[in-house]
DNA sequence: GCCTATAACGAACGTTCGTACTAATATGTA
DNA sequence: TACATATTAGTACGAACGTTCGTTATAGGC
């Protein structure tokens, strides 16, 4: 009973790392049972099928997340301090590698399943909604404690800050730039300056 | 000697179409055949690997968005007109979905081989590199001309101009959120005032 | 219409895939 | 210590993978 969450909870992670890297779809239980030192069956019985553990993995992803990224961020001050944690923690996320060998485990999987309906994909749309709307509401109590302009489209403004996110993702990923991380700061600033109330 | 070319094409748009649904990598030859109704071996024999069909692909990719999204941007007036035209098409270029069904192969093979190297990831960074170049002058240019301010760093422009893209494409394909595209217009023209000279 | 280069085929290679069984072992408890 | 159960290993499966082979069909130039 306890052994078996303990070797699940090292499967997934191994899942996870290995998945940055081939791709939930690409993640193949031979192999991830080899790095583990583990039979292929063994490793199998704890889950029912490759499906299940590709949503497990991503669930993991996701809960690392939520603890790495979203957590630290609301023991911040509301508003604009909360909404810099938030950016911050995120472009940390991105730079780490000791957990995403292979980069976001979670935004590789947004552009793997944009096209391939089933239960990951499901659980991904339902992530990503319920990302946005957190970073939009984080947007919104900036707007109320009157740190930006009262007619910030906090939709908007969430929109631009995810693909400030994005283009870091792919410039430090895939084009090495280290540069990327410094645009995205600007970038942060830029924005807030554009909305931020003249009062402030 | 005309035959094998054609044919050739044939499998290539068709393995470009398949491949921005399940990722170059998730691209099989003997799929990739029944498909065109053609045998697995007969297919192969235009290609000498996987990965120079992976390869092939890509390319055919690539000059794909050359020639509909910056060829008739060129054809546009240096300065906001140009870029504004660019921006336009590569927003139809994400948007039109008959040459992928499955969105854009390029922006999924960077994430799919920012981790794995090999020719197709060379390939795709080279690409890249090229493509953020070329807006980059694009918007060079547009200082040049006196529609954007002299002080104006086109790489962060290009860079955010990026990631407005990225979202666009995240949130349309993924999100399947319509207002993407308006957001994205929303976006490119509130960086444009931004960097506005006041004469202009 | 022939002749040769090209193009496509069908079969088979060894490997790996996900999954289904059963047997053995480790674990927690009485 | 002994039992019951949870956890792993072992084996096998059909299918699909990329690739190679020898052979057949077909195309374009004389």
């Amino acid at each position: 009973m306890r052994k078996g969450e303990h070797t699940r909870t090292l499967i997934l992670n191994e899942a996870v790392a290995l998945a940055s890297q081939v791709g939930l779809e690409g993640l193949s239980i031979g192999s991830l049972a080899s790095r583990l030192d583990l039979s292929k069956s063994g490793l199998f019985a704890h889950f029912g099928s490759k499906e299940d553990l590709q949503v497990s993995a991503l669930r993991q992803a996701q809960s690392l997340f939520q603890q790495r990224v979203f957590a630290p961020a609301l023991k911040e001050a509301r508003g604009l301090p909360r909404l810099r944690a938030l950016f911050s923690n995120w472009l940390a996320w991105i730079e780490r590698s000791d957990d995403f060998p292979g980069g976001c485990l979670i935004l590789a999987a947004c552009v793997e399943y944009d096209d391939r309906p089933g239960a990951v994909r499901n659980l991904l749309v339902a992530g990503q909604r319920e990302l946005r709307g957190a970073v939009v509401k984080a947007i919104r109590l900036a707007i109320e404690e009157g740190h930006l302009a009262a007619g910030t489209d906090a939709w908007q403004l969430g929109f631009e800050l995810f693909g400030v996110v994005l283009a870091t993702h792919h410039d430090r990923r895939l084009l090495g730039d280290p540069r990327s991380l410094g645009r995205a700061r600007d970038a942060l600033e830029r924005l807030i300056d554009a909305h931020r109330t003249t009062a402030a």
